[in-house]
DNA sequence: ATTAAAATGATTAAATTTAATCATTTTAAT
DNA sequence: ATTAAAATGATTAAATTTAATCATTTTAAT
């Protein structure tokens, strides 16, 4: 396996100091200015870092992030356009359940000033809207996935079946019509499924990249979903596949 | 109450951005350089940001971060050298219990390269470890206290009964041999006093600053504690009468 | 061991950010 | 309405960071 060298050595610092400068990293790892730059643009192009001029960050969440005021006005992506029209379904007083995953953590940024209520089994989610007063945030709790951070196993399903939420917003890594909702752990399609259980609408935001790939273990058919939200890119006859399916389909953007 | 003013502004900013720089911040409120420098001023000498030449962020956590080599050896808070000798008696293989706090915290940070299992109510200290991959992490889960950010109610205190720790760490805003631990709600001295209820080993962490301090609620009485770890700046009478008593003092520093 | 390729470090100029200063505008008190 | 204090913005020089270049060292393949 990879051994230990000097970018882990500067990951392994940027975990544990939030804000740092190049001199900083001179000094940890020993070696020269130049070379830090070096090693600190293959970070930032592998997207685990943010650059200022003068100061780095470790990524830690809010992921592409758009940096100058330019680009927030163009390359929208498709999580994007889905994350709006998503938010748009929530309204003041609702009660909803957020998956874990970088589509409904962008759900999660548009809702920061509506009085709701939010359970999720996300880490980042749940830090990131406990700085906003008028949301009041749940964690499922429960051993934490190291790749997604966020909660897996029966504690955490136990939560999500005591509780009924307006809306459940569930993602994936794959969906298909014919195998559903697909994860590659048991315990992350448990805890997906236990997502659907108790919703009174319970809402798929995928991507058309993820659509007609799979994993091992279906959490969730399709036909289990009142309404799926994805993006303009899905082809003509999956689409007319998809409109005859029971629940609602939405195109963002 | 305080009015929505640019300082709010540009906090509401950084939660959402996680490295900013100043010319962006002068395009989301509007202000000129100078000023949005003495506003990010303030929020320094609050300590609620972290600048670089050239770079800002939120302190999400990791508080008060020495930025500079100098000041890594020299200037170590109480808490640290507290959490210094908390983190020697962790042995590899220990599943250990991290109550909400800056101080276990730090002992988090003192932890990442051994093979241990941490159990915790706090959402920073869940997410931090949760990078390292010597770490098993698991969350307590339940509603997010704001303004500790960690798992407060039921539900997580169902969990921490079902777990047997080998040690329990456990901070606190104020102690005295009186009136033992107390917290300001009941929620968050249940969840405290949940903490002490199964750990073979339980360890109060506090600076002496907290000493005969008192809240409404008793979360724990001192005499269930094995082991309190404080620093030395206790006075003389106190010290002999806590030296009397069934638990271990250590005194750090 | 030899050689070529890759990585690293030192140097310098260019680009960027900050601090200091002072004029102007806004706010708050009477 | 008037006045003083505070906040803000513009300008410029100083400080800091970065990028580019090239020499040197290290690594990997034969």
């Amino acid at each position: 396996m990879g051994k230990y060298n000097r970018l882990d050595q500067i990951m392994d610092y940027l975990k544990i100091h939030n804000l740092v400068t190049v001199e900083e990293l001179v000094i940890a790892t020993e070696a020269s200015p130049a070379t830090i730059r070096r090693d600190l643009i293959k970070l930032d192009q592998q997207g685990v870092i943010s650059r200022t001029h003068g100061g780095v960050t470790l990524n830690r969440f809010i992921p592409a992030q758009p940096t100058t005021s330019e680009k927030i006005h163009k390359n929208f992506t498709e999580k994007q356009l889905i994350a709006d029209m998503a938010a748009q379904l929530i309204k003041p007083g609702d009660s909803i359940a957020l998956d874990a995953g970088t589509t409904t953590l962008e759900i999660a940024k548009r809702i920061t000033q509506m009085p709701i209520r939010v359970i999720t089994s996300d880490l980042h989610i749940a830090l990131f809207l406990s700085e906003f007063k008028q949301i009041e945030v749940t964690i499922i709790g429960g051993k934490i996935d190291d790749s997604s951070q966020s909660c897996i196993g029966e504690h955490g399903r136990s939560l999500l079946l005591q509780i009924n939420p307006d809306i459940s917003f569930i993602s994936c890594n794959s969906w298909s019509l014919n195998k559903g909702v697909t994860a590659p752990t048991e315990d992350k399609a448990l805890i997906k499924a236990s997502f659907a259980e108790k919703a009174d609408r319970v809402i798929l935001v995928a991507d058309s990249s993820k659509y007609d790939s799979y994993s091992l273990f279906t959490s969730i058919r399709l036909n289990r979903f009142t309404d799926i939200i994805t993006d303009n890119h899905l082809d003509a006859q999956t689409l007319q596949l998809l409109q005859c399916q029971p629940f609602t389909l939405h195109i963002a953007g």
